[in-house]
DNA sequence: TAATTGATTGTCAATTTTGACAATTAATAT
DNA sequence: ATATTAATTGTCAAAATTGACAATCAATTA
């Protein structure tokens, strides 16, 4: 009995508030005040549902993993099983897919782990993960590849996806995207040549 | 007459402190007692030499991009006249050349460029410059090359630049690096094929 | 030596940020 | 209706950050 608990919600509404915060501001520039005006909750309640300053930045940093593995395990599940690099172009690079918000909040987690030891771990694991996906997909559709040849083309890829968000800030994105995407194509073509 | 003025060298160690700082705490994280502390001076002198929050910051921009330009400058200028483009990959993945804290006060700058509109046009600008460069010295080796192309292969060999660089706070730069610079090659290499 | 210029130190108040907690209000079950 | 649970509001103090300025000390020139 009691009156029914919102702290699923109330939580969700405060990390949704933080990462929009982090994107705009940086984690060293999301104050507690930020975050309880974009949340439109008091800053009390921040503290009653999730804690202080440093549960904050810990649960944002485990949301924001959680979600990245989910959607792109998503993905994956959709890809075809043939032409698949075609596919991962398109869901890499295609404007409507793009989601600069979430990769300036995980560029602000990997920079703030410098500083934050588990933080690190974290995201070096999480990089880890990306560039492995990216490698066994490029696999699908060109399975006798040299390895050195797909980690270099799979961080090709990773750089040029992140790099490109990476200038939201400075309204660049769009202008650049199409370079984004043709220079992604032409790092995967060393790969396959035939498929031109 | 009166005392000789140290505003210069000051100013110098004061910005060169800010510099190490954003590195690390991000612009936002650099608050004047850090960046004091990092310079070995007194806040208040922060403050008499180099004036508030807001011109420390101004004056770091114009001094990272200054920096960064005449660096550039002379970069280009030892480049060989031919085979430029295994001389621009050394310049950018030779390990010795890095200076991923360069980079990563760079990207900062970019990132606070959301909230500044002077910065933003400043970040703008550099980024242009930079890209318009790499086209050009690519241009040496392969003249006749597709222009839309060359946009291409510049905005990856600057995303694959920057993404190692931003590495730096996972200790994951040199892991990646070899992985970095191939991908450069077999970018560049698909404008001239017949170099490997 | 005296005057002058500027570095250096120290202090103070205003503002922001954070953490903690008490008091109140709202919703549910019995 | 009442007890119970939890959301919500409000307040307070500690700490951190910043801006401003006064006072003192150091180096140079006339």
């Amino acid at each position: 009995m009691g009156r029914p608990s919102k702290k699923a919600e109330r939580t969700e509404q405060i990390l949704q508030a933080l990462q929009r915060c982090v994107a705009r501001y940086g984690l060293e520039g999301s104050s507690l005040e930020r975050i309880s005006e974009e949340a439109g909750l008091q800053r009390s309640l921040l503290r009653h549902f999730a804690g202080n300053r440093d549960e904050l930045i810990q649960q944002l940093s485990d949301r924001v993993i959680a979600q990245s593995d989910q959607q792109w395990a998503e993905f994956i599940s959709y890809l075809p099983e043939q032409n698949v690099s075609n596919a991962l172009l398109d869901g890499l690079f295609a404007e409507d897919h793009s989601d600069s918000e979430f990769i300036l909040v995980i560029e602000s987690l990997i920079f703030a782990a410098g500083q934050d030891e588990q933080l690190r771990k974290k995201m070096q694991a999480w990089m880890a993960r990306f560039t492995d996906d990216i490698k066994s997909i490029l696999l699908r559709d060109t399975p006798a590849a040299d390895d050195e040849q797909l980690n270099a083309i799979a961080f090709g890829l990773v750089s040029i996806y992140f790099n490109l968000d990476s200038l939201a800030p400075l309204n660049m994105s769009e202008q650049y995207r199409p370079s984004a995407r043709r220079a992604a194509e032409l790092l995967i073509n060393t790969l396959t040549p035939a498929a031109r």
